[in-house]
DNA sequence: GAGTTTGAAACT
DNA sequence: CAGTTTCAAACTC
């Protein structure tokens, strides 16, 4: 089943097609009209999708069978599942939201102004390199003029770079946006089960902007209608699915699956007649920059396009996907719960992602989503999308994760000794024997995903992990040389911060760029409680993934009782260690719980600390107002006793002035105060002692190192020294000879004591000057000698 | 190293 | 929001 036009190609962007992150691996990109390919050129093999360009088709195309594997999600989950050559596996799931526009478009609309069919085609299959990571850009804020229903965001492309957007306040659909000359949907499969559900889409917002740009439903999914329509008759949403599947062969285990799945929501705006789109809407990627005329293509997250994960061979096009070199990142991870009744089926893509890229995958799923996963799990536990999105960035630079609580774990938390570097693990879908198409959605024991589990780096089973940068520095990850295909992310970006459901519910449109460090994102207007919470980025690469299925439940965290019985634990802000968001290793603390052993409690503490104090994570030193210092305390200190000259002081401690925003009592840490001037000076005096002692120290011990150097026996040196080897053993007991000697003479002569040890010491010195004589006797003859 | 002081965070 | 409690770091001896 062709997935990508061959096309694809050309319209990438110079610099992503200079990445690694695209080299193709397998077919060459021009190939044209390969059959694996997922191209309108071939209407025959997925004639719906061929009617549809608003779906990008990203799979190649898969043998009928693996196919039909994929496809047998009659239980599917609604994330799409995305994994990589190496067995990553990265989910983009999204969930139609229950606002949601009926879907009135047929297959048939070709002719859909939205979708023109002059865009650009998308045929060449993705691949992902080893480095498994799609860069999803920020998008830019499509004008209202398109005929969107207000406040519904759409994702654009930036400069040839995948977009992602989310819904404005009102809308709260995770939008994906795909370029639309990406425009090849991939192939679609009629679900066609009677099971149609509201699907729920979360939208990130990427950029603040207000106005949804409708997409025009093209494919005809066959269950499309039935799908959204089913749960809520007046929300129809089109929603496509892309999977890159790629396989691998593994060892012994059996072959490492890799996909991505992308699936893409299409909301038929323009053929509904209400005006208001609140269905989330998942767009997504976007190839080529969307203008009015050409509508951003959205992939449905979440509709499955069927392809079974294809071999990699066909797949010649490489997937443009922004570098990492973009300013912003946004890592999400879906939310919401995975609906084993989604009628969507993912299309299974080969996707090689290049070092550096990180991979967007969004996974929404609500228990009522249609979006089905094509891959092997039925189950919503099944699947276990993490999403990494980068943004391009617009806006201030950021590094944003959301992780959905809902899924079950197929992220493997890596932490590696002694590294202030946390890894998250993207768990591949290793069938154990299982090839992709073994594992059926129906299937629960499949594991298609294997559950997280704590990793090291070194382990060579790790084969996508993203290092999370701390927060509050900017630090470019250097990869390691590692013998797997680890994955190490490059990134330029001063803060990350992971955002994660504060809610359970399903449904948020968060402005993921505009919000600032630990903002917890209110819940969508009548989209129920869900909300985001930022965190440390750091902290959340850490969560293992089964702990977001336990805050997902409906039932778990929301409930108080939960919060406050975590915060007996010793997971609270007392500890540093948690408080940075980070494992407690080496560490003094008794009965830890920050460690992987205790990842539900501890994820449960973190839910407890966002939910007492969204900026719980946020580093307390932050960049003060404008014309003040660069440096200031977020919340400011209230000491009371110490004068804020104290260590105990957190601005003092910074090394930082006290700020208005302070409520000590008796500060003195300002600017004219004497005191603190005082202190400086002290302290700066000391600090010049210590470093006086500390070259007094080293030079004290060069010299006693080239003292020890210098005493070698040889007579090489011209200096006045005598060689210590004359004072033989036969010179020694001559010399003590001649003093009991001379001991015995006064003895004999009754010489008093005094007189003899006189005399004793005189024939000593004797001795010595003979000794010296000799010695230098020696030392010139062989100086003359040699 | 033990004990005290201190202030942030948690708790009520 | 204010008062109290808990906690661990800072500090003192």
């Amino acid at each position: 089943m062709d997935v990508v036009s061959p096309d694809l190609n050309s319209i990438l962007p110079d610099e992503i097609m200079d990445t690694e992150a695209i080299a193709m691996e397998e077919d060459p990109p021009n190939e044209p009209s390969s059959s694996s390919t997922l191209s309108e050129t071939e209407p025959a093999q997925v004639p719906m999708e061929t009617e549809v360009p608003e779906i990008v088709g990203l799979c190649p195309a898969t043998t009928p069978t693996q196919k039909t594997q994929a496809l047998t999600t009659s239980t599917t989950t609604d994330s799409t599942l995305c994994s990589n050559s190496s067995g990553t596996q990265l989910l983009v799931t999204s969930s139609s939201s229950s606002g949601l526009k009926p879907l009135t478009t047929s297959t048939t609309q070709s002719s859909s102004p939205v979708v023109g069919q002059t865009l650009p085609k998308l045929s060449a299959p993705i691949t992902l390199p080893a480095n498994h990571q799609l860069i999803l850009n920020k998008v830019a804020v499509s004008p209202a003029a398109d005929g969107k229903p207000p406040g519904t965001a759409v994702l654009k492309q930036e400069g040839q770079k995948l977009l992602v957007t989310g819904l404005s306040k009102t809308g709260q659909p995770l939008v994906l946006a795909l370029p639309h000359t990406w425009s090849k949907p991939a192939t679609s499969q009629g679900t066609g089960d009677g099971k149609a559900q509201t699907t729920q889409f979360k939208v990130v917002t990427a950029g603040a902007r207000t106005d949804l740009k409708p997409v025009i439903g093209v494919q005809a999914v066959s269950s499309a209608s039935q799908l959204l329509g089913s749960s809520t008759p007046l929300q129809a949403q089109q929603l496509k699915t892309v999977q890159f599947t790629k396989k691998t062969p593994v060892s012994t285990a059996g072959p490492m699956i890799t996909k991505l799945i992308i699936t893409k929501a299409l909301n038929n705006k323009g053929l509904t007649s209400q005006a208001a789109v609140q269905a989330p809407v998942v767009t997504g990627r976007v190839l080529s920059q969307t203008t009015p005329s050409t509508p951003p293509r959205s992939i449905a997250v979440g509709e499955s396009v069927s392809t079974v994960p294809q071999s990699i061979s066909s797949s010649s096009s490489k997937v443009a996907i922004s570098p990492l070199k973009s300013p912003s990142k946004l890592t999400v991870v879906s939310v919401a719960s995975q609906s084993p009744n989604s009628p969507q089926k993912p299309v299974a893509l080969p996707l090689n992602v290049a070092l550096g890229q990180q991979i967007l995958a969004v996974q929404q799923t609500s228990t009522t989503s249609p979006v089905k996963v094509g891959t092997s799990q039925s189950t919503a536990q099944a699947v276990k999308p993490v999403q990494t999105v980068a943004v391009g960035g617009v806006g201030q630079p950021q590094f944003k994760t959301i992780i959905p609580l809902a899924t079950q774990p197929n992220v493997q938390q890596i932490q590696v000794p002694g590294s202030r570097f946390h890894y998250v693990r993207l768990v591949t879908a290793t069938t154990g024997g299982n090839t992709p198409q073994t594992a059926s959605p129906s299937t629960n024991t499949n594991p298609a995903i294997q559950p997280a589990k704590p990793m090291m780096m070194n382990t060579a089973a790790v084969r996508m992990s993203v290092p999370i940068v701390p927060a509050q520095t900017v630090k470019q990850v250097v990869p390691k040389p590692m013998t797997s295909a680890t994955q190490v992310v490059t990134t330029s970006q001063t803060q990350q911060r992971l955002i994660m459901p504060a809610t359970p519910l399903p449904q948020i449109q968060p402005n993921l760029t505009n919000l600032p460090p630990g903002t917890v994102l209110a819940p969508a207007p009548g989209a129920g409680s869900m909300g985001y919470a930022v965190l440390p980025a750091q902290y959340v690469t850490q969560l293992p993934q089964s702990a977001f299925v336990t805050l997902a439940s409906s039932s778990g965290f929301s409930t108080p009782t939960s919060i406050q019985t975590q915060a007996r634990l010793p997971l609270n802000g007392y500890c540093d260690c948690f408080a940075n968001g980070e494992f407690c290793n080496n560490c003094n603390c008794v009965n830890c719980f920050n460690n992987l052993d205790h990842e539900s409690e501890r994820l449960k503490a973190i839910k407890a600390c966002l939910d007492r104090n969204p900026v719980a994570f946020k580093p307390k030193i932050g960049k003060g107002k404008e014309g003040e210092s660069d440096r200031r305390h977020s919340k400011g200190c209230n000491c009371k006793k110490s004068g804020c000259l104290k260590n105990y002081c957190e601005c003092y401690e910074a090394k930082i002035m006290c700020s208005s925003i302070c409520k000590c009592v008796g500060c003195k840490n300002f600017e004219e105060s004497p005191e603190r001037k005082t202190l400086m000076h002290l302290a700066d005096a000391a600090e010049v002692r210590v470093q006086q002692q500390t070259a007094a120290k080293t030079k004290l011990s060069s010299q006693i190192s080239d003292l020890l150097t210098r005493t070698t026996p040889a007579i090489t040196s011209g200096g006045g020294k005598l060689p210590y080897t004359f004072v033989t053993k036969e010179v020694a007991e001559a010399t003590c000879d001649c003093l009991l000697e001379q001991a015995e003479k006064a003895e004999l002569t009754n010489q008093p004591q005094a007189l003899a040890e006189r005399l004793i010491l005189e024939e000593f010195g004797r001795c010595l000057r003979r000794i010296i004589s000799f010695a230098s006797k020696a030392k010139t003859d062989c100086s003359i000698n040699c």
